[in-house]
DNA sequence: CCTCCATTATTAATATTTTAACAATAATTA
DNA sequence: TAATTATTGTTAAAATATTAATAATGGAGG
């Protein structure tokens, strides 16, 4: 990366989308591309594109484009998806096995450890080989492991307890699905998924579509 | 809302913390905030909070501040959860049965009729009282119910076809699961959840601030 | 091996978004 | 009821992000 400069949140969000089709462009035994070409594919400008690129260093060649196979494994490095990461899942509810069922999140070198819960109903049962274990041995079991990643998928009133206990414990970035702004200590890394609000921002435009044709 | 002025998806996509925050205020009985205590709370600067309240017309008053329960109507109102939806969820694996279990979608007023999935040991299955029925039957029950609201839960390659059915059967709005971009009629909105790209931004942060202490 | 072409990398211009400042005004207090 | 205070609504300034323009350069073709 090019040294000093920041890179804006908004550009790091692009990447995830170009390592997709990047993917499939590979996938598809096509190893060359243009900055106009992913345009057509990802709905961003051709400017952005080689923008957003340029930021991390020149991985396209002048008068010729971009090497899928090569960038896909640049963009997938700044993204860090060139590790292996140890994850458990606190609350195994429908999200939470729907997590540990998910099973792209493996292929990408997502290990699930374990799930958690209190339900003594779910407790002992095995999600695709992932035991469901009492959340009281939750502590011990991330310091045993050197868990690096939490998915929290509780309910709002028990979620930040829960991220308590996972970053006193060393865990470093947590993946937050339960609807509320959790606080975390400032080496944390948190990324929420706020599905209530992707909702609401879905029923805005819908209803400004909508506005004059309803009964 | 005042004529003409184009609203920008950021506004639109801070509205629901609000939303949410006045919620908590209500049920706390806080009937007054001020737009910098809500700052504190969001974590959006107050006046960037007056001025998105103010692109749909002052809600607040000079020296007082907002009415909690006005204010979560009003906005409740801009993001269209005033009204009732029918929905239908297609793809009744994890995810899909995850979104048919959440207790909140139903008490913001979203009305789940019906999942859809090919699998035969899923048709005939309840979710809360929901029928997982014959995707063969989709066009037929979209029509005869006026769906408006369809949830693709399906995986990546059958997607596309599915939301084409729902389209073209009259259904305007579309919550998106699948990791692509799905092409729609310009009248038919859409929004992507995009689980992937949430993960991979969490990866990135997670690296960045942790370049230097790994093993 | 030279020329031309395509396409990036980079700089400049534009547009958008955010933040700050302040004037207007309702509520509170004396 | 008048003065004071708090806080909005609104305008202006600053910061950021996007788009456009162009100079640089490697590759393909003759």
């Amino acid at each position: 990366m090019k040294k000093g400069k920041r890179i804006s949140d908004a550009v790091i969000r692009r990447l995830p989308k170009y390592y997709r089709y990047l993917g499939d462009l590979i996938s598809s035994d096509i190893n060359r591309i243009s900055s106009s070409e992913l345009s057509k594919l990802t709905g961003f400008t051709a400017s952005q594109i080689r923008q957003d690129l340029n930021n991390f260093g020149g991985f396209g060649q002048q008068g010729y484009g971009y090497d899928t196979k090569r960038l896909h494994v640049e963009i997938g490095k700044i993204l860090g998806l060139d590790k292996k990461y140890k994850v458990i899942i606190v609350g195994a509810g429908n999200i939470g096995q729907a997590i540990a069922n998910y099973a792209g999140f493996y292929e990408e070198g997502f290990e699930v450890l374990a799930l958690f819960d209190k339900n003594p109903k779910l407790i002992g049962l095995k999600i695709r080989d992932i035991e469901i274990k009492d959340v009281d041995d939750l502590a011990a079991f991330i310091k045993r492991n050197e868990v690096e990643f939490g998915v929290i998928c509780t309910p709002k009133e028990t979620s930040q307890d829960m991220a308590d206990i996972l970053t006193e414990n060393g865990i470093k970035a947590l993946w937050n699905f339960a609807p509320l702004d959790i606080k975390v200590p400032e080496h944390v890394s948190i990324e929420d998924v706020r599905l209530n609000e992707s909702l609401y921002t879905l029923t805005y435009y819908y209803s400004r579509n909508n506005e004059n044709t309803e009964e």
